[in-house]
RNA sequence: GGGCGGUUAGCUCAGCGGUAGAGCUCCUGCCUUACAAGCAGGCUGUCAUAGGUUCAAAUCCUAUACCGCCCA
């Protein structure tokens, strides 16, 4: 249980509740999975970071975006499964650890493998200590049970598994091949670990000459020293220049070996000269040509990148040095035509960092054909996986055709050494590329074998080289769910899984690998999905690396601004899937705005909810239980009808996977809706001294509010925790993270409903507008005359009435107008009275109304309110009179509600004692216009209407015909009327005007006067506006083009467009021209 | 060279056939007992350029320019 309501900070506190609940989480096993547990399974396996240190930027992203898939599918009560665990990244933790050794003045190979091994394992716990500490800060609701190292025993036999049926199979092969050497961490490397980099570098053009002597040929190259273990020349046979040569041989310099001149499609007659030297064992396409040739490999290159004993006199030479000395010894001799600058592509290592040496190495391959075809037919037949967003299926199966076969076997001691062992007795103790090799499970196996084949005295030695990082990856969505035992309980339960999340950059490295290894061992897709989110990028739009040190802390974010405002930052910038996103970031003081304002959101969030809960007196929402349906106001109605709609677009966004908008959505519903108004609406009801209407309030708020923290629990999971607990008492091992996620009740959508709140919001706000223009104090009322020019509107303000006075804190509002036609016998709803209202009744009933009095008397607010009250009620009474006197009862327009009871009641009581004489009228005229007068001076707000000959109406119950069409509503008259014969003239400088969908709004002013340059010029915008939309939308609806071809209901809509713009442009003409 | 993404308010980005929005910033006024991490109000746009399709284009098509990524 949580603290008390009053004991509440009006500042949230991350740092507590996240401890308390990411602990209490954890101890409770709240997030452990349960194959036996109903529902359909959903599972994710977390894309196992590198143990290289901690998590970054990008690893906090991807994670909030996985937790918040994951806790809302568990809310919806999926069997849900998310799997965490590391990734041992075999090269970038050998070379932290050469480094390392390296500073200490030692290196691997005088530690020995096994210490070096336990030094490996001892940064791993650390590492990999400091990584799961960070996913813990992150609150991820993975299941800790189920934590894997892709080095771990289970782990590591499926790879020895995996290895050993690719190898039995055939696809496994070893052979001498180019390869990426990286002479810097002394290993092969895979294609997809080099880098092109565009460098500045040089075309040398050697001569050649001729070994007949007849001549010469000139060839251009960026890698000079190479030509020291040249095999051939090559020119392309369609090139006229060339092709004579073909056939003949060239000597070549400083080696004296003849090498002959070949004719291969390959050599692109535009590069250089159009010649070009071949040296099959030092460049990939040379040494395809070599093959297609015949040629012989000369290898010049040691591991280390020095210049071997082919190389003559530069031999020991470093490969740059011999570059250097190379091209001046041709120089020297003659044989360098030129030099040019050239700027051309270099292979770098991406983790060495050095230019990558292509060399020729004898290594482990994965035939990787097979294996693909099979992803391919899973892509083709069952469009598995499935990519969002769709562009990525393109990229993918590019790769997947485009293969080369995999180097799966790397210099290097950490990671899964290879099930291969060499029978060195049969070579005199040495590996050979002759040296046979057995591959089996195990040592003891191996053995058997080699005894079997080569005899008892076969030795055995295995190779020490161990598995690219990515082959155990590939397994990763299975081993970790107890492959290669397909009978466990986790593999039939949670396999395949139901979606993988991660970046783009990975999709060759790790996502097709995975396909491919899925496909081949279990027949099936990993995943269903792959939701490929994009990168994070810094303040500056630059991709965040370590190289760069431009990488941001998440975690000195999540202790400045809380683990929530941190995710849902993340969340939320995400539009769509797979668009980068840019976190703000300010280095000097680690701040960020765009984290910030999550955070205050969050406090947000806290703060209403401490509201709701300082009103509910210590009830829940089960306790308060639903409202009931008849009991609900306007507001209720629609604060329901907004939740609802909430829930059914949060799950709409997520399903398909727009966890930005939803996270957005959430934002609006939360800070707009509920906050700025719903809240803000019920106050006069809770604070009010009906028990009744207080309890609907108390039970739609704990209603709303619960199903709200449901809403938003994947994105923010503490803190909706933390006040879930607040609100509902619940006991400490219940949790909101198990809770059901809300399903939408249509019933209580009613867009109906939406539209008529949103014209009291508008109207809300334009007196607002207008208040803070005409610089009147918030704490000031005003009074406030509405116009609308439609029933629609008309209704909607009666009803909201109470709404906008307290909102916009009017004194008192007259609703002027609308159609005559509505139901004259339409009854105020009881619940609509507001709060005001109803206690002015009753003053009046208590103390009896002597209009006279209370026109003089002091006391503002009652003054003013009732003397409103009175003249209202007048001018009601002096429509009955008249229309009665007409016998057009049947026109009596549909009266405010208000009116009507007020009016009614005056009526009654003043009839016989004020007006049923002329002189008394007279009386009474006079003293409403001199209470008129010291409140609002000379202006007559309530005459003040801006249609063109009105000004003239003197009788009330014979309104004018209107210019516009829905115009057809009686004058109210002010009871002045009755005394004088002139109706009065309209100080238009008195009153503030402004526009809201048909309706004028005024707003008469007590002092000062309106700024009438500013009023006209404010005018004139909103003039501008509508005359550019009906000059738009008339433009459209005379081109029968649009008529004949557009939707109906898009042209309904222009329509309807127009009309109203044009009574906004008559509107605010006929006022702009009152105010020349 | 091939491919992909982007170009919308001062900034970060939504919108992707029916005539432009949000958050942040900025300006003004408010300490109104949920919240100053707040409340209310306000300002800001040749939707990169040029053509085309359409009754209608920020939105679809074709080019171009610029930015960024991937592959070779």
């Amino acid at each position: 249980m949580t603290a008390p309501v009053d004991a509440l900070s009006t500042q949230y506190d991350p740092k507590a509740a996240e401890a308390k609940w990411q602990a209490s989480w954890e101890n409770s096993a709240a997030f452990a999975a349960d194959v036996n547990a109903a529902g359909e399974p959903f599972c994710v396996v977390i894309p196992p970071p590198n143990v290289t240190g901690s998590l970054h930027m990008g690893h906090a992203f991807e994670h909030s975006l996985i937790d918040a898939f994951v806790r809302y599918h568990r809310m919806t009560g999926r069997n849900t499964l998310w799997l965490p665990g590391t990734d041992h990244a075999s090269i970038a933790v050998q070379s932290i650890l050469d480094k390392q050794l390296k500073e200490a003045g030692t290196d691997r190979f005088a530690l020995g493998r096994e210490a070096f091994l336990d030094r490996a394992w001892t940064w791993k716990e650390e590492s990999g200590g400091t990584i799961v500490g960070q996913m813990r800060r992150l609150g991820l609701s993975v299941d800790w049970d189920r934590e894997r190292f892709t080095m771990d025993e289970g782990l590591s036999n499926a790879v020895l598994e995996a290895f050993v049926r690719l190898y039995e199979d055939g696809l496994i092969y070893r052979g001498k091949y180019m390869v990426n050497w990286c002479p810097a961490s002394q290993s092969a490397v895979s294609d997809l670990e080099v880098d092109n980099k565009e460098v500045d570098g040089s075309l040398w053009h050697f001569r050649y000459p001729l070994t007949d002597g007849s001549g010469e040929v000139i060839v251009a190259t960026t890698r000079p020293e190479t030509m020291l273990g040249d095999t051939a020349v090559a020119v392309n046979p369609k090139d006229d220049r060339y092709k004579a040569l073909i056939g003949q041989t060239v000597t070549l310099p400083l080696v004296g070996r003849e090498i002959p001149i070949i004719g291969d499609e390959f050599v692109d007659p535009t590069f250089g000269t159009g010649c070009v030297k071949v040296t099959p064992a030092h460049d990939p396409n040379d040494f395809e040509m070599g093959k297609r040739h015949n040629l012989p490999q000369i290898e010049i290159l040691n591991k280390d990148g020095t210049v071997n004993e082919n190389g003559g006199e530069f031999c020991g030479q470093d490969r740059f040095v011999a570059r250097k000395n190379l091209v001046a010894k041709m120089d020297e001799l003659g044989y360098l035509e030129k030099v040019e600058a050239y700027r051309h592509s270099v292979p770098y290592s991406e983790r060495g960092k050095v230019p990558v040496e292509p060399l020729l190495s004898s290594q482990w391959f994965l035939q990787v054909r097979p294996l693909a075809e099979k992803a391919l037919e899973a892509l083709e037949n069952n469009r598995e996986p499935l990519f969002v967003p769709d562009r990525w299926t393109k990229v993918y199966r590019d790769w997947l055709l485009n293969l080369r076969d995999w180097c799966i076997s790397r210099q290097l001691w950490w990671g899964h050494q290879i099930p291969a062992w060499y029978v060195i007795s049969e070579t005199n103790g040495q590996v050979t590329e002759h040296t046979p090799f057995i591959v089996a499970r195990t040592e003891a196996d191996a053995l058997k074998q080699a005894q079997a084949r080569y005899g008892k005295a076969a030795v055995l030695e295995r190779d020490e080289d161990v598995l690219d990082t990515w082959f155990s990856s590939g397994l990763w969505p299975f081993s970790t769910l107890g492959w290669p035992d397909e009978a466990a309980p986790d593999f039939q339960a949670y396999y395949p899984n139901t979606m993988l999340v991660t970046g783009f950059d990975i999709i060759f490295f790790w996502v097709a690998r995975m396909t491919m290894m899925a496909g081949y061992f279990t027949g099936q897709m990993p995943f269903k999905t792959v939701y490929v989110h994009g990168l994070v990028r810094d303040e500056n739009n630059q991709k965040m690396s370590k190289s760069k040190g431009n990488g941001i802390d998440p975690l000195l974010l999540i202790d400045k601004y809380g683990t929530d405002a941190v995710r849902y930052t993340l969340v939320r910038e995400v539009a769509g899937a797979g668009q980068d996103i840019r976190l703000d970031y300010n280095r000097k003081t680690d701040e960020s705005v765009s984290v910030e304002a999550s955070r205050n959101f969050a406090n947000k969030l806290w703060n209403a909810s401490r509201f709701v809960l300082m009103n509910l007196a210590g009830e829940t929402p089960t306790s308060l239980g639903a409202p009931e349906t008849d009991r609900l106001e306007l507001a209720d109605r629609w604060i329901l009808s907004r939740f609802n709609q909430t829930v059914r677009q949060t799950r709409h966004d997520i399903d398909n996977y727009g966890l930005g908008e939803a996270a957005k959505g959430l934002y609006e519903f939360i800070w707009g809706d509920f906050c700025d108004w719903y809240i803000e609406l019920v106050k006069p009801r809770l604070n009010g001294d009906d028990p009744a209407a207080r309890r609907t309030v108390q039970q739609v708020l704990a209603l709303v509010l619960d199903g709200t923290l449901k809403l938003l629990h994947p994105f923010m999971p503490h803190i909706t925790e933390e006040v879930w607990h607040a609100l509902t008492g619940a006991a400490a091992d219940e949790f909101l993270a198990l809770q059901a996620y809300p399903v939408a009740i249509d019933q209580a959508i009613d867009r109906e409903l939406e539209a008529q709140f949103e014209a009291i919001i508008n109207a809300i706000r334009t007196i607002r507008n207008l208040r803070a223009e005409a610089d009147i104090k918030p704490s000031q009322k005003v009074p406030i005359v509405l116009q609308p020019e439609t029933d629609r509107e008309r209704t909607a303000f009666e009803i909201g009435r109470a709404y906008i006075c307290n909102l916009a804190k009017v004194s008192d509002l007259t609703i002027q107008g609308g159609a005559a036609s509505a139901a004259p016998t339409a009854e105020p709803e009881p619940t609509l009275m507001d709060a005001d209202t109803a206690a002015l009744l009753e003053v009046i009933a208590s103390e009896g109304l002597d209009l006279e009095q209370w026109a003089w008397d002091q006391s503002e607010k009652r003054r003013v309110a009732l003397l409103t009250l009175a003249m209202l009620g007048t001018a009601t009474f002096a429509l009955y009179l008249a229309n009665a006197t007409l016998g057009a009862i049947d026109e009596i327009p549909l009266l405010p509600s208000i009116f009507q009871l007020i009016g009614f009641f005056w009526t009654v009581y003043h009839l016989p004692k004020t007006l049923l004489f002329a002189r008394d009228r007279a009386v009474f005229a006079n003293g409403v216009r001199q209470a008129k007068l010291a409140y609002i001076g000379e202006g007559n707000p309530f005459a003040v209407r801006a249609y063109p000959g009105e000004a003239a109406a003197t009788a009330p119950a014979t309104p004018q015909p209107r210019q516009l069409p829905a115009a057809q509503a009686p004058e109210v008259k002010l009871p002045i009327d009755l005394g004088q014969t002139e109706p009065e003239a309209v100080p238009i400088e008195r009153a503030m005007a402004g526009v809201v969908g048909t309706t004028q709004v005024l707003l008469p002013l007590v002092d000062g006067v309106v700024d009438l340059a500013a009023l006209r010029a404010k005018l004139t915008k909103a003039l501008t506006k509508a005359e550019g939309e009906i000059k738009g939308l008339s433009g459209r609806l005379s081109n029968p083009g649009f008529v004949d071809k557009a939707p109906p209901e898009v042209v309904a809509s222009a329509r309807a467009a127009l009309a109203e713009a044009e009574t906004q442009a008559q509107l605010l003409r006929d006022r702009l021209a009152q105010l020349q």
